[in-house]
DNA sequence: GAAAAACTTGACTGAATGGTCAAAATGTAG
DNA sequence: CTACATTTTGACCATTCAGTCAAGTTTTTC
């Protein structure tokens, strides 16, 4: 049985990103709820019982799928350089968040309606995990400010601006593509609402 | 029977108000999909054909409840005075979405959980009503910025970080309440984070 | 190339749930 | 008070869907 071995063989590693693969899109779209597993493996191209050999209950795909997406979505954050220039740093974050939301939607949606549902799933890695890392770059900010490099903001609302912006045009892209005029949804489309948000942005942060 | 009947008796308007409230606050902890009329039916204490009695379908709750809310949402937006001083009149509108955020942060997600997943009910009022209203908006951000009184941002994108940030705190509730420092989740909460966010985008956008 | 292990699936089960119905209870108009 | 309209509900139906099972097929191992 898949999960009771430790090692897993060629056909597992394949089958599971198959599955993976169509769980993020089939996840992303309806909701935990909202999905069924008939979806996700006619998506995957295989039988229910075959997914659920992998995957033995819904629950798992789902948890697994949000792991996964919760790293990608990480990655960036992390990177922040404390000895990095801040306004170059907040920048390049910025920018590379929103590369997520254009090229990755399915992740970020999949994140904001576990979110929205109040993080059954994940309550506890927000908690200890996320928590600590946010804590980690307020300080960064925090210092940052304290040296004059930028303007005196709360760091941790500084954070959340970010995330709420960029995530937007993710989340709420439905929404956005619905008001926007029709010729600005076009292929510069993410990097016109980059420049927008950073210009704001960076304005209202730098030192005065 | 209710529905074939124009004229809503006053048991008719009393039921309806309290299956209204209850299907909100159902509807936005688990999405439409995710919440059961049995649910709504035991919140509005009564049973679930009675409740059927006044709306015949799931949808019926559902879409009811979806307009109500939009309303409250969209007031403080088309409040927005072209006359008045630009500066004053975004903070005006940033303090009033975050106390909405702050009072109903169930219709905030409620209806991100529409958008989030694609905007089914509501797809035709965002194409028609709303795009109107924030065109409508947007040139009136672009004349601030033709008279000096504004610096030069996309009005779209300068809308959408309001809404995007604003939203945050009632959509994101769970995520801002796990990484916020302890005492800070206290009873003057939203008041800060209005003031960090102004202070970041009222330097953002002022004229220099 | 045979035995064992891993993989695959059609057919099924039971629980949840949206919605119906007919009969009973309550409210209302004259 | 009486007749009529409105409201309420228990019992029920049909469908959807997560998860099981046993029997078959393919892959790996030696």
């Amino acid at each position: 049985m898949a999960s009771s071995n430790n090692k897993r063989t060629r056909i597992q590693g394949i089958n599971r990103g198959i599955i993976l693969e169509a769980a993020l899109e089939v996840f992303s779209t309806y909701g935990f709820r909202g999905s069924t597993i008939d979806q996700i493996a006619e998506k995957a191209g295989m039988s229910k019982p075959n997914l659920l050999y992998y995957f033995p209950r819904k629950e798992d795909i789902y948890v697994t799928v949000l792991e996964n997406t919760l790293e990608d979505w990480l990655t960036p954050f992390r990177d922040i350089d404390p000895a990095g220039d801040p306004i170059e740093e907040l920048r390049k974050y910025t920018v590379l968040k929103m590369k997520l939301s254009a090229l990755r939607p399915e992740s970020s949606r999949l994140f904001a309606n576990e979110i929205l549902h109040g993080a059954p799933a994940i309550q506890d890695f927000l908690k200890s995990n996320l928590k600590r890392l946010v804590d980690e770059k307020a300080n960064v900010i925090s210092e940052w400010i304290a040296e004059g490099r930028l303007a005196p903001v709360d760091p941790y609302h500084l954070i959340f601006m970010i995330w709420a912006t960029t995530q937007h045009y993710a989340d709420f892209d439905v929404q956005v593509r619905a008001v926007m005029p029709e010729q600005t949804t076009q292929a510069s489309f993410f990097d016109d609402a980059a420049n927008a948000i950073l210009t704001i942005l960076l304005n209202g942060v730098k030192p005065r």
